[in-house]
DNA sequence: CCTACCGATCGGTAGG
DNA sequence: CCTACCGATCGGTAGG
């Protein structure tokens, strides 16, 4: 809590040959991925509106209107986290599904990635799943499209392996909507501290929605 | 939005045989309900804290210090949504794990009976997953240990089902953890003016996770 | 990137 | 259950 973690020190560092005469060596783009570094944390810890843009600036150890020179507003910090996790999530979609594998292979792949994504990056997916819905109308609007484009992709894949017999024959909307949900849900519950390593859950979840809870007989 | 319900209308006609000359029939009870009823509706509409106490008020068709009234705080009203949500879970949990069956066939029953719970009752089951984690450090902790116990109902029953050979060898707190996530994460998707009806939902999410996604050759 | 400040919102209370 | 009101918080801006 409050201490620099590796990948902010890393960026530090990284900047530190082309110093360009900013406070403490950093960049602008430097500066701007801290504030959302910061913001992710306290947006996760205590949620968007309990979080004051003083909150932010106080933990990076400046005041409010720096924020405003690099963001025009509070939501405007908010959409750069929930934005890229969505554009991750995109991309990481169209990649698999055009991939090789049956479909029912490609789904577990998807489910793999899916899943091992938000466990590497709780603080951000975290976020993502609890406040997307805090954004203004339009950009609400802009992000569920975007969230529905990939999980279509998930559904024409569940689709096409009920069509060839390789999965079972439920509704393709509740069966991705559910193996997903039970993906997710991950940013509820798992404990980085914890006994179990993001690897072991990732295996165990997958083969649990593959195989199913019953034991084969 | 903002017309009156089927319950509330109800509600109202229960009161109307023994009026007590409070205004428009309504008993102090019936109030306090009605309370929790409009706050359900918004604080799943726009969150807790975008929603004030004169929206509450307003919808209703009083003036906020009437809200005090009733409630000693804002924070008891969403107490009061979250705390029955909570309670009544640990009953059906308790009740179902203590019936007969296999240790599969009464966590069968458990997601069933959860996921039907909460297709039936949307509003109150959002909030509780929304935002119970505004409530104060007490509370919420209340809230964790008594969430825990039931969950922790499950992981002994999934253990046991495992120890037969019954159920697949996952670690019991993924498996219910993920089991439950599946069927939780309907309160994101499941659109009740849909294509789908709940029991259709739940009949087909329930025989997923039993049999897994890959159709058993 | 800072100091100083404004305007609006809102939970909660006094006093009836 | 109402009118009137207070105190605190907070996003955002002026002006440098």
């Amino acid at each position: 809590m409050g201490q620099r973690s590796d990948s902010d020190h890393v960026m530090a560092e990284a900047t530190t040959d082309k110093r360009q005469g900013h406070t403490r060596g950093r960049t602008g783009n430097d500066r701007r991925t801290q504030i959302i570094k910061v913001a992710t944390e306290l947006f996760r810890e205590k949620g968007y509106y309990a979080t004051s843009l003083d909150d932010i600036a106080d933990r990076i150890g400046f005041t409010k209107p720096a924020i405003y020179y690099y963001f025009k507003s509070k939501e405007d910090v908010l959409f750069a986290i929930v934005n890229s996790i969505v554009d991750e999530a995109l991309e990481r979609f169209h990649a698999i599904a055009a991939g090789p594998g049956s479909p029912g292979e490609r789904i577990h792949a998807l489910l793999v990635e899916h899943t091992r994504t938000i466990l590497r990056n709780l603080d951000a997916n975290t976020v993502f799943y609890n406040e997307r819905g805090l954004l203004s109308p339009e950009r609400e609007r802009e992000m569920r499209k975007r969230e529905r484009e990939y999980t279509e992709i998930m559904q024409r894949l569940y689709a096409e392996g009920v069509a060839t017999g390789e999965l079972l024959d439920v509704d393709p909307t509740v069966a991705t909507a559910t193996l997903l949900g039970a993906a997710i849900w991950t940013y509820r519950w798992y404990d980085p501290e914890g006994r179990l390593s993001a690897d072991e859950v990732v295996e165990q979840i997958t083969r649990l929605l593959l195989n199913g809870y019953r034991r084969p007989a």
